[in-house]
DNA sequence: CTGGAGCGCTAAGCAGCTCACAAAATAAAA
DNA sequence: TTTTATTTTGTGAGCTGCTTAGCGCTCCAG
């Protein structure tokens, strides 16, 4: 077997467990599109990058497959499921709606000084290629959004939006990565800021809604653009919609 | 090993796949609390109940662990997750977000006639013991609420909002199982069903978030009543809440 | 009583094997 | 040459058996 992915395999993980921890790297690998959508990959294939045994790989896959990140293929391996442009309008009309939520519901619990380093956390420009950059800025931007998921003190809506977080992400790392573009990102993450300091409920759920409905315009324009001019990511996104 | 849980096997499940039916099973029984809530269960436990191998097994537990539903204990067995009080919260709280939502999404889409029977189900009064029959009550008004879901289109939401009607179930499953009285259920479907088909969508929405509140202001004044009068529910639920 | 050693139970994990199935490659027949 | 039948190969599904490690219990010595 080539060795073509490298970068992929070392990379320790942090639980103590071999199926817990191959599930997180795989899973990683996933939402970066280091593994890209719509490819096929086999147990033998993940069990020697990854060097899992065959159980932990198996446990791993089976996790993955229940959240809908790959599917299995009986006799024909895994295939990393493809991004659908549906994909993208779900997850925005549920981030739309539940992220004005738990918004106000972080009110008063949210921490601001974390807040504010995370935010710091997105605008940085690191001196790193592209591909990178756009990955470390999703890395803040999700963990921006999820401090506040957590505030929230509801279990089940900061779980729900971790997800359509890791799903963000990966969408748009296929986006700029393939296309190699600048992600054009004007956060109001301060006007939320603004308002948690000032603990105005209605003020921060309406700003939120109003952050989430701009991301979402512009990550359509983004894609819409890229759908395009490149060839490259057409294939990686289902054609159904396209033709 | 005894055969105090026989009820708990055969039952065929659907897929054609071994550790698929098993997660299935189990989830099942767990959502029904046949598998009580703070329980302990083993692997060659399980293996044997469910006539099932150690991989079958392992990988349902796995999935389950995975949506929170067990928790893995190494060297102590597995532990039925506890049913806490802020899991009630939690949950009420999404389904109020999610619930109208998808049921706006769902308007001029769903089907009436399917709505009217499964509203039917659920008003349907069989000749069998209390437990059964509220398990029969839960499961129509939940395929009556993921019906909805279903038609919004939005394959997210749907996913969650199963997830969220599961653990709803398993919720009205402890409560009125362990106490034995009859659940008060005054559901205002029709009154959804008749917004349905005026296709008003602010009026389903509005109505949707009713149904709602008033399921659980229910749910929650019969779960205070029965932690009044009963014993046996409170090692069940989570002590830290009720001292 | 008390404390530590040892035993048993458990999950975690690995290795090896069979089976079923599908697709591809090969062989055989028309 | 074309079509059909057969074999091979690759893969996931699944089982058994084994090793490792850690926790809790018992039981015996002091």
């Amino acid at each position: 077997m080539n060795m073509t992915n490298r970068s992929l395999e070392i990379v320790p993980g942090g639980t103590s467990n071999l199926a817990d921890d191959a599930y997180h790297r795989i899973h990683r690998d996933i939402i970066s599109c280091r593994l890209l959508p719509d490819s096929t990959v086999t147990e033998p294939m993940l069990m020697e990058t990854y060097r899992i045994g065959k159980n932990s790989c198996r446990s791993a896959l089976a996790r993955l497959a229940h959240d809908n990140l790959i599917i299995s293929r009986p006799r024909k391996g895994y295939r990393i499921s493809p991004i659908l442009l549906q994909d993208v309008e779900e997850i925005f009309t549920m981030r739309a709606e539940l992220e004005p939520l738990a918004a106000r519901l972080a009110v008063g619990k949210v921490n601001i000084e974390s807040l504010k380093q995370l935010e710091a956390a997105c605008r940085q420009r690191h001196k790193v290629t592209l591909p990178e950059r756009i990955g470390i800025f999703m890395d803040a931007n999700k963990l921006f959004h999820l401090e506040i998921a957590k505030a929230s003190g509801n279990q089940r809506l900061f779980l729900t939006l971790s997800r359509l977080m890791n799903e963000m992400s990966r969408l748009v790392a296929l986006g700029y990565n393939v296309q190699g573009t600048q992600p054009e990102i004007k956060h109001d993450h301060n006007a939320m800021i603004e308002a948690f300091i000032k603990e105005d409920s209605d003020k921060v759920e309406s700003i939120t809604k109003q952050h989430i409905h701009t991301f979402q315009k512009m990550t359509y324009e983004h894609l819409y653009s890229t759908l395009k001019s490149s060839k490259t990511i057409l294939p990686l996104i289902d054609r159904r919609i396209f033709g």
